[in-house]
RNA sequence: UCCGGAAGAUGUUCUUAC
């Protein structure tokens, strides 16, 4: 079963899903018989592909058949569950597994904490941090890095540096993913300078920057127009830049208003012998419907499918926006067709777009049929749905109707923006 | 003789009072 193991993690890894489900139906029927860890490659195979219901049934089908799980199965199912944004069931699971006398560990603990950062809850993150503290356990490197993720990204720069010094403190090693955490946070509280000091000072530690901390700085630099600046660190560094660096100069460019610069940071790519991503189309989509050039962004979603990029959700959604603020609703409906058509689910900020469109046309009577298919599709109105909405409605003077929504907003928990 | 588990980067929607 050892081998097994290591021929069904291989093809787990290699995403060949059907063909490792395959080997583990014969393994089923003609032995070896699978140990827990067979199971838990399966159970995080199906967790990677978002299939949490068939990582479930692995799991209850080693119940039946007699295996009990350990720690690192009930941590990946958790796991599973938190990158998915469904935290409370992880923690759910976290229960069912101490019921069974198993004690979580750092892994466990980090998981969560993840999955609250992610869906933008760090003091439940902080919860469990101390609760860990209070039962003895000691965070490890990835604990504080994933608080000062949560912070840094909700602009509480301060703090994060506070959980950074606490962990010195404490005599662990910050590795890259931590000063990245560092130098996100100050550079989304525009203290630039900062930023660069965290980088002077982890490569004084012996801390090698990649291409994750460079494309932070270059993002931090461009976003704040400082884009010559930019090219300047990168022709310095040694790191080999990838597309997601070249794509935060583009979104500068754009932001400057700079068409021909951002093009021309395009054409370098061929010269890097990079490939553009569909977030570099989708950019460029932007940048024309910002300069009003919209038949032209149009023309690159197409020019995209022609070159064999798949538009992603959000390639449909800037392109639909676009239209729609063009007052062409309905190509926008069109799109949202074609989204269909291809197996790509519509998401909240696709039906804001479309809703923000009728609004915008005054067609409020349109708007339900769009609620409909949301909330058929399991999907939930957010804030900005209400946001936008009531501003439809107000532009129509139809007061008692907004009245009617921020009401309704509230009962269902939003918060007001 | 390490068969299974955790953290970081780019693109999208409403509002944001001179």
């Amino acid at each position: 079963i050892y081998n097994v193991n290591r021929i069904l993690n291989g093809l787990c890894k290699g995403r060949h899903i059907s063909v490792a489900f395959d080997l583990f139906c014969l393994v089923l029927k003609k032995g070896p018989k699978p140990s827990v860890i067979t199971y838990s490659i399966l159970v995080r195979c199906f967790c990677d592909e978002n299939r949490l219901d068939d990582a479930i049934g692995i799991f209850e089908m080693m119940l039946k058949n007699g295996k009990n799980p350990d720690l690192i199965l009930y941590s990946i199912l958790i796991d599973g569950f938190c990158k998915e944004g469904r935290v409370e069931e992880g923690s759910q699971i976290l229960d069912k597994a101490l019921k069974c006398g198993i004690k979580p560990d750092a892994v466990v603990f980090s998981s969560l904490m993840g999955g609250y950062v992610r869906i933008g809850n760090v003091e439940q993150a902080f919860k469990l941090f101390y609760k860990m503290l209070k039962e003895g356990m000691s965070p490890n490197v990835v604990i504080y890095s994933t608080l000062m993720n949560g912070l840094s990204q909700r602009g509480c720069i301060l703090e994060a540096c506070g959980i950074f010094s606490q962990m010195l403190k404490q005599g662990h090693e910050p590795n890259v993913l931590t000063y990245s955490s560092l130098i996100d946070g100050f550079c989304n509280s525009g203290d630039l300078r900062e930023a660069f000091n965290v980088y002077e000072h982890m490569m004084i530690s012996g801390c090698a920057p990649d291409v994750v901390v460079i494309s932070l700085l270059v993002k931090g630099l461009s976003n704040v127009g400082r884009l010559f600046d930019a090219l300047r660190f990168l022709l310095k560094t040694a790191v080999e830049p990838n597309i997601t660096v070249y794509n935060a100069l583009i979104n500068g460019w754009f932001r400057l208003g700079e068409l021909s610069n951002a093009l021309k940071t395009c054409r370098l790519l061929a010269v890097h012998n990079l490939d553009p991503d569909a977030a570099t189309f989708t950019l460029l989509i932007k940048g024309m419907e910002k300069k009003g050039r919209f038949l032209e962004a149009s023309m690159l979603f197409f020019s995209m499918i022609k070159k064999g990029f798949m538009p992603d959700v959000i390639a449909y959604c800037v392109l639909i926006d676009g239209l729609c603020i063009h007052g062409n609703v309905l190509a926008g409906m069109k799109l949202y067709g074609m989204m269909h058509e291809n197996h790509i689910h519509p998401d909240i900020f696709v039906y804001n777009v479309l809703i923000n469109g009728l609004c915008k046309k005054g067609l409020m009577k349109e708007v339900p049929k769009l609620l409909g298919k949301l909330l058929r599709q399991g999907l939930k109105p957010d804030i900005v749905t209400y946001n936008t909405m009531i501003g439809g409605f107000c532009s129509l003077k139809k007061i008692s109707k907004a009245i009617g929504l921020y009401q309704n907003l509230l009962r269902e928990g939003l918060k007001p923006t």
